[in-house]
DNA sequence: TATTAGCACTCTCATGGTGAGAGTGCTAAC
DNA sequence: GTTAGCACTCTCACCATGAGAGTGCTAATA
């Protein structure tokens, strides 16, 4: 356990390493009055955080730097949630009142807007059912044999594809067609769609086995759909300097392992939660670049109804308060926005 | 004007640094086999080349580079175009036979493809007509005061946006209006919308300003639709090896700037072109990082009916002949598979 | 006249030594 | 329990040094 003193100084300490990067020595500790000792009792309070974990030495002298578990506490036990200013949240509100169109803009929108008020990066996954259902689908005739399949899921969200028919169909029967299967379809799920015994023509098997596949592919649907943002803004901190290490993150996060990296769906639990390096449990295979980063991740929408994840990854070295409670904003508005659309 | 043997000095230069990086000594090229003369002599030549321009020393004693004047030269005029090989180009086609998803998903893509096949950084946009046309607009209702905008343009493009009703409009309803909305319009591009003089009731008129501002955007959409990918394979070369670089170039790709940047419109004419360091001419503030890249840019589709813009950017120590055959041919699979939607 | 050998010169880069600065750990005094 | 003082360690910037690579020039050569 640690004591009122220790807890002073090591919240100094991370404070203080967050702002500059740098290593925190007991000198720069005793000039602020935060904490009214001498440089001599800090250095003995300081060694006795290291031997228990919360802080590290680089090398035999240099100040000390947070551990992983220093900054664990902190978020835990020490760190005091702050209110997000109000002219941030009116900023943030601000954003979403320009322009509106469809959950998959928003949610790229989302992502650069907390990419920017974190100054990290951002990742935001448009909100998704457990498992979709047919809303509505629409066949349009782009030319003799070709059609294009238009499925409007719930949440308004689109899916298209072009079909090559077998033989040619004038707009009107494809506007017959399509009216019989809304009728047999409209609200199904997948399993629905599989588990059906009408009697379809062919041409009808046809489209409902596009419209399947479709369906299966947004309902397994990884990293698609998930927008990020502010890249930049981690690679610009010095714990990214050397090209290698920013080379790893790149690589990492490249759109096919953006998932893998970063446990989006199965942390989104209720509330914000906060990963800290190596905790990661996507990542056994500790990724030497993603040992030095966090996560801040937090849902909106509505469990079991729709909802969507929203994280931020930036180093170890991130500004916590602000950032949880950036999200959780966040997710309170895109939760709001969401509902308007759901009563 | 160069002599045969400076030719030759200059593309072996070329040739050599673009595999290594590394400055080029005349010690190296007299000992191939391609020059027959010694040291000496090929000291005398590459001091020529260097006063008229074509090649350059970083310091006194350090082997030659060369320069954006050397390396557009090479394109010019001692390039031989490359046929690429047939294994490349069945993998690629063969990648496009997998799953085809629309012009938006295609285009990205060939993006993916582009970047893997000459190891840099793509840039792809979605084939535009020159102004896009209605093909079908449809209303889906979500809630009572809520319905679903979704606009059909050519091409199979689809665009999609949430209407708020004054009134509750059951589906139907709303049906009946897409129906006579389609009636009126299908064919017409933004202009004809505009000065329509049809008698449309208040409703009706909401939805047409809707229509009319979105295909608006899609007309003037700038690097909205442009998918870029690779950039890794541009941030792991040397060039970019510190991160202060690697960093600018981030910042000039992002989304809002990627065709500031790179003049994807501008410059897609017929065939392709090169882009060598500086001569960008988007980049009249000329960019730090952006003058060490080139851009290999070409345009597929049929230019005044539906056209796209393929782009590479790499450094402008780049493997050009490869590129540019791998542009080349790219453009012909996207413009034939472009024309099979549209035949 | 064009080419080449030879040599002095320049510049980079890796190496190692040096001293200032910052910070620690420990001991003894308060 | 706290503090002052001091020896010690480690980093970092700085400099000198020498090897290596490559050049430019001059004089010799075919």
């Amino acid at each position: 356990m640690l004591t009122d003193r220790q807890s002073s100084i090591l919240e100094f300490v991370i404070g203080e390493y967050v702002e500059t990067a740098e290593p925190v020595g007991s000198r720069s500790i005793s000039r602020r009055r935060q904490v009214d000792v001498s440089s001599a009792t800090i250095r003995n309070e300081m060694a006795e955080l290291e031997s228990q974990g919360y802080l590290s030495h680089r090398h035999t002298s240099s100040g000390r730097v947070p551990t992983a578990k220093g900054y664990r506490f902190f978020v835990e036990s020490l760190m005091l949630e702050e209110q997000l200013p109000w002219d941030v949240q009116q900023t943030i509100r601000h954003q979403f009142h320009q322009g509106e169109r469809g959950q998959e803009a928003r949610a790229h929108l989302a992502a650069s807007v907390l990419a920017q008020t974190v100054e990290n990066a951002a990742v935001v996954t448009a909100p998704r059912t457990e498992f979709c259902r047919v809303k509505h689908l629409e066949l349009v005739s782009l030319h003799d044999l070709t059609a294009l399949l238009v499925l409007v899921l719930d949440e308004g969200r689109l899916e298209q594809q072009i079909l090559t028919l077998e033989e040619p169909r004038s707009q009107d029967e494809l506007t017959g067609m399509a009216g019989k299967l809304n009728q047999l379809f409209a609200g199904a799920a997948v399993s629905e769609l599989a588990a059906s015994e009408v009697e379809l023509t062919p041409m009808e098997r046809h489209i409902i086995d596009a419209v399947e596949a479709m369906m299966r592919a947004v309902d397994e649907g990884g990293s698609e759909g998930a927008y990020l943002e502010g890249l930049r803004n981690v690679l610009s901190q010095p714990e990214f300097a050397e090209g290698e290490r920013a080379l790893g993150l790149l690589e990492l996060l490249d759109e096919r392992n953006l998932t893998r990296a970063i446990p989006l769906r199965a942390l989104a639990r209720e509330g914000v939660s906060v990963i800290i390096g190596a905790d990661n449990p996507n990542l056994a295979e500790a990724s030497e670049a993603m040992r030095a980063c966090s996560v801040v991740i937090g849902a909106y929408g509505a469990p079991g109804v729709a909802s969507g994840v929203l994280a931020v990854l930036g180093p170890t070295r991130m500004r916590y308060p602000r950032t949880i409670s950036t999200v959780r904003y966040l997710a309170n508005v895109m939760s709001e926005l969401l509902s308007e659309h759901y009563d």
